[in-house]
RNA sequence: GCGCCUGUAGCUCAGUUGGACAGAGCAACUGCCUUCUAAGCAGUGGGUCAGGGGUUCGAAUCCCUUCAGGCGCGCCA
């Protein structure tokens, strides 16, 4: 609705332009926006004010001049306005808003599935969570955002990759198994120290049982060190791990195309290959025994090492070869999903893109803010000591997935969250995820009572949608007609939150509705368009639902 | 010290990318069920948009600066 809007506006000005009543070189892009009040009409745009300062003239008189030469050729407008400092404001015909409960109930689950990113592919890769460990909350939080803005890009029209980097080798995982390996002689009785930097979390120990009872106790007497059976006990901890975070992250409703081994980078010597693709470059050298990669050439703080002087490989050895690879799968958008406390890596991986000779915008980096826990408005103590932190787990089978995943999606993702588990539990209205769900379930009985009293549910030869005359009623359908909107919005600023907003607003209105007017009446007219508006709100919900992947009962 | 993020109602947060008198949900009070789900609704109070300066016809939004909080600044990830 808005493009033929915008074209009406632009062609005015250019007609105006055209006989010389207005002398500007060239026309600014005419923005529509949504007024915040009603009576400002259902869009409006500043061009006015933008032409008049070019034109000396008052801004009001220019809009004058433009809707001089307006011809409206949908033929939706009701009428424009010049109001305030010089918008002008337009009125959409009702019968057209009243239409879109039509559209959205013939497309049904296709309504708020857009073109915008038809042929382009983005890549979201997100969680990569070390599989050192559960998945722990922060992590639940980066694969609600992570999901949900592939679905919202999906519906948009997009092609999406969801990706997991699993960094199974190096360091970490040389720990991991060296911890679970000394978990293992203590459970065989042999008294051993635990170095510092060792995992010890209860895990430790669940894995360690695990592999005693199944390999039995035939490495209780091996020396200390690095023994060959080491390896052994570093892919069964890391094997078993991941299956914990697979189990997870499918529960949890995510479902992702390429889980990326480090590992195979460097088996198909993709790192040697990107270094020395950077040698050619002139952008690396050695010092102190270490390979330096000159990243400050490319607006970085200082230079980063490649290759330490024990000649092992940094992560970000690997990172750089991994973002080359995903760019020359051929993606427009690639998007990095991190927790927040990564931020000071983002001008590095820049720098390689930059160095490697790519555009770096292709690049977009969500960085994922902390979020804390309340039980009762107090928070929950974590991450205090290591191995105790609250697992992803525990929160989903708390809350349920429903609420676990909505409630991430409650604040826009660079900033702090506070979950509540409490309010996330409660079967009341103060539950966001409760409210709307309750409205989607509200319908479903709505329509079952018609049903009930046998009357035939409306289709759209059979129905008189100008019944619906009342102001909540058109502000309903307004909201709805907005859908796409929002889609639209949330893919292209990669914010997912303002879906969850959306939905509450949408539930916010509704029930006061229904509160107040009766769907299912003697009225068989009046009955069939309400029941239709319901419809309508009922699709959509579950439609914004279904991009969170909350479900959306028919009963409650 | 340098860099990034944050600062909006008592609390938790939105704010359409610079627009029209600053919004919502909690919490607090007051009301509403012989009707399709009261698991709901209606009403009331509540603000120096952290402070100061600047740009602009117009600023919560952009720039500078001060203050407060968080994070980062490793041949860790």
């Amino acid at each position: 609705m808005r493009d033929p809007i915008i074209n009406i506006i632009k062609n005015a000005v250019i007609d105006c332009k055209g006989k010389g009543l207005l002398s500007i070189e060239t026309i600014p892009p005419i923005i529509l926006e949504k007024p915040r009040r009603e009576e400002f009409g259902d869009f409006s745009t500043n061009a006015a004010m933008l032409i008049a300062p070019k034109e000396g003239k008052a801004p009001r008189k220019v809009a004058e001049i433009i809707l001089n030469k307006v011809v409206d050729t949908t033929g939706i407008i009701k009428k424009f306005e010049i109001a305030g400092p010089g918008f002008i404001n337009i009125f959409i015909d009702e019968g057209h808003w009243r239409n879109v409960l039509k559209e959205i109930v013939l497309l049904n689950e296709k309504f708020g599935r857009l073109t915008i990113g038809k042929g382009k592919k983005i890549q979201v890769e997100f969680v990569s969570a070390n599989p050192t460990g559960p998945l722990h909350i922060g992590h639940g939080r980066g694969a609600a955002v992570g999901d949900t803005l592939a679905n919202i890009l999906d519906a948009a029209g997009f092609e999406v990759i969801r990706e997991y980097y699993i960094n199974d080798r190096g360091r970490q995982i040389f720990i991991l198994g060296q911890s679970v390996f000394l978990c293992y002689l203590r459970l065989l009785g042999r008294n051993v120290a635990f170095p510092e930097d060792f995992y010890k979390g209860e895990y430790i120990k669940d894995i360690a049982e695990e592999f005693l009872t199944k390999h039995g106790d035939k490495y209780k007497n091996v020396q200390l060190g690095f023994p060959e059976c080491l390896h052994e006990f570093i892919d069964f901890s890391m094997r078993t791990i991941l299956s914990w975070i697979e189990r997870d992250i499918k529960d949890f409703g995510v479902d992702f195309d390429v889980w990326y081994s480090e590992k195979t980078l460097f088996d198909r010597k993709l790192v040697d290959k990107t270094i020395s693709e950077l040698k050619s470059k002139g952008v690396i050298y050695g010092n102190d025994g270490a390979t330096w990669f000159r990243t400050t050439g490319f607006g970085d703080d200082k230079d980063r090492v490649l290759i330490k002087n024990d000649g092992s490989f940094t992560y970000f050895a690997s990172d750089i070869a991994y973002h080359r690879e995903k760019i020359e799968r051929g993606f427009d958008t690639i998007i990095d999903i991190w927790g927040a406390d990564h931020h000071g890596y983002e001008s590095r991986i820049r720098a390689v893109l930059k160095a490697l000779g790519y555009d770096d915008n292709i690049l977009k980096i969500i960085f994922i803010q902390l979020v804390s826990l309340l039980r009762n408005g107090v928070p929950v103590p974590m991450g205090k000591r290591e191995g105790e932190f609250v697992t992803l787990r525990q929160v989903i089978d708390e809350v349920g997935r429903d609420a676990c995943r909505f409630f991430f999606l409650m604040r826009k993702s660079d900033a702090h969250l506070e979950f509540d588990l409490e309010l996330a539990k409660k079967q009341a209205p103060e539950n966001p995820v409760f409210y709307i769900q309750y409205a989607h379930a509200r319908i479903a009985n709505i329509i079952k009572h018609a049903e009930e009293k046998g009357m035939a549910l409306p289709t759209h030869n059979d129905i008189d949608l100008s019944l619906l005359n009342q102001n909540e009623e058109m502000s309903i359908i307004k909201t709805l007609a907005s859908f796409p909107d929002i889609i639209k919005d949330c893919a292209l600023s990669l914010e997912p939150h303002r879906l969850t907003f959306y939905l509450q607003e949408l539930a916010a209105i509704f029930h006061p509705y229904y509160n107040k007017n009766r769907v299912v009446s003697n009225d068989i007219p009046l009955s069939k368009a309400r029941l239709f508006l319901c419809i309508a709100v009922k699709t959509v919900i579950k439609n914004g639902l279904s991009l969170l992947k909350v479900s959306a009962p028919e009963v409650m």
